[in-house]
DNA sequence: GAATTTGATTTTAATTATAAAAAACAATAT
DNA sequence: ATATTGTTTTTTATAATTAAAATCAAATTC
């Protein structure tokens, strides 16, 4: 079989649904009414009404769709699973990568992958060509792809801009008037850091998320797609090291609750000179982190 | 034919070239040999002295290939065409967008784009893929794909995040020693203009390639793969905008010239805030410039 | 007779099957 | 021992296949 006939065997379930609550020896409606009603293609509601003429369901003379008897339980087809979506198979490509720390230069090969995500080669391949735009696997001379980020160099660059665009996010921030919701988040944000502060000790393992929110909040002003592309792969790399980087966990993270703060209350104060200072030591901070966890794990 | 056997028919031609420089009688080379030779795994060698064996130009017997006459004209094969590179796919598919006003949201279908570009689907695919993590693309709920960008809204994002990215280059290019080779280009290409200055009104075409020429080298300055993939987009993109759009050319790259010029004084002069004034406001002429091309022709 | 419905055909694109190429391994000859 | 060849396995890129959608024309109903 070339397509999985997902699409058929929901439209025939449907169809059953709608015997179900017609009554015995009326008529079912035309195809095309059938067809926009389930938002599938005619073929699609003519194969059904097939299968279901063959089961002995309807009797199908024509135009003629007589309900012969009502279907039962045993007559449904087993429902599609569904397949992982992009995202979610860019979460556990990441997490492979970074979990298993493998190291750059590897050969990907699409057909062990595709196995081991559970997802189509077809889709995989995809998913890679993507990643090539970004710099982080290239397309081997013949045929496959080879793993080239999560180098110390990567990180450096990567970290450099991120650097760039926060600081231009910073910048465009401050800008705002008092009236735009960002300031509510950030006075709002600055509690959370306070509240986590105090109980550090205990909490410390929270700090990712909070850490991730208030990223996001700082770049949520920045309306541009390419801004926004480039940080969802920036903040899903940072985020992901943060998880399976462990080494003075607490001691770290009291330390850039610090950074932030310090940051979060310049922006308040809108100085811009104070807010990019602290910008630059956070991320330099976090570059530092990120470089320090690659060497620790890439040193095989 | 699953494959294309390119490789076996290339291979097959070197190895009658081979045989071509040889005495009649004499032996070949080991099969692995010939293999490292010509870049190729023993299975293509293989299969090739197989071929020659039965066209009886060798006899070949266990590890005994002997030439048994030297091969002419008529045996070479068809040698295969080379398919386009990314970076023509690249050219052709913006070529094609730009040339006839592709409107956004047209949908896109494989199977004949990669008929017109002559290229192997496959191949667009993955371009397209790799287009989409820019937002020029979106793959369509079930199949296929979606022109997204060339709107007004693209236009304005793109030229924004242009000047993110170009303001960092600019504030790093004046960090840099007055060894670096960037301040020779600089002087250089500040000839350039002068010389396109005084003859303006002959040679007003060459300035597309003189302004990419000195974004370029303004943008070289930064080492980041992720800055220098984003411009690769972006110099793409208004290249080929500039390329199409005709109206008032001259007068267009008169003023850009002057831009330019006070730009690069003020880099020469090496005064930040006056080269990031220069920048912005030639930056901003761009916008303009990119977007009344496009409302120009979007408006169908 | 106009609108709707159906029958048949064409087109499109996702997936599978498969040939080409590479790699790995085992056996043999030098 | 080493180099070379024979064989098998694995992998990848493309062609073939098929589900689904779209199109078109004929037929039926009101």
């Amino acid at each position: 079989m070339a397509r999985t006939d997902d699409r058929f065997r929901n439209a025939y379930n449907a169809l059953l649904d709608i015997c179900g609550g017609m009554e015995i020896g009326t008529q079912l409606p035309a195809e095309t009414a059938l067809a926009d009603r389930m938002d599938v293609s005619r073929t699609i509601v003519r194969t059904a009404l097939q299968k279901l003429d063959s089961e002995q369901l309807i009797r199908w003379e024509g135009r003629r769709k007589t309900l012969v008897r009502k279907p039962e339980k045993c007559h449904r087809l087993e429902p599609a699973e569904t397949p992982p979506s992009g995202e979610e198979l860019e979460r556990q490509f990441l997490e492979w990568v970074l979990r298993f720390d493998v190291p750059a230069g590897t050969s990907l090969n699409v057909a062990q992958l595709s196995r081991q995500f559970a997802v189509p080669a077809h889709n995989l391949q995809e998913f890679l060509a993507g990643l090539a735009r970004f710099g982080l696997v290239e397309r081997r001379p013949r045929g496959g792809w080879r793993l080239l980020g999560f180098t110390a160099e990567f990180a450096v660059e990567l970290s450099d801009f991120r650097l760039v665009l926060e600081l231009n996010a910073v910048r465009q921030l401050l800008t705002l008037p008092e009236s735009h919701p960002v300031w509510k988040k950030l006075a709002d944000i600055r509690q959370e850091h306070e509240a986590l502060r105090k109980d550090i000790q205990s909490r410390y393992h929270d700090f990712s998320k909070l850490d991730e929110k208030f990223h996001t909040v700082v770049n949520s002003v920045v309306k541009n797609r390419f801004v926004v592309e480039a940080q969802k792969v920036i903040s899903l790399i940072f985020h992901y090291h943060y998880m399976w980087d462990k080494t003075r966990e607490q001691e770290r993270n009291s330390a850039a609750i610090e950074e932030h703060l310090e940051w979060i209350d310049a922006m308040l104060a809108r100085d811009l000179a104070r807010s990019e200072a602290a910008a630059m030591k956070h991320l330099s901070t976090s570059k530092d982190t990120l470089l320090t966890s690659l060497r620790g794990h890439n040193l095989v």
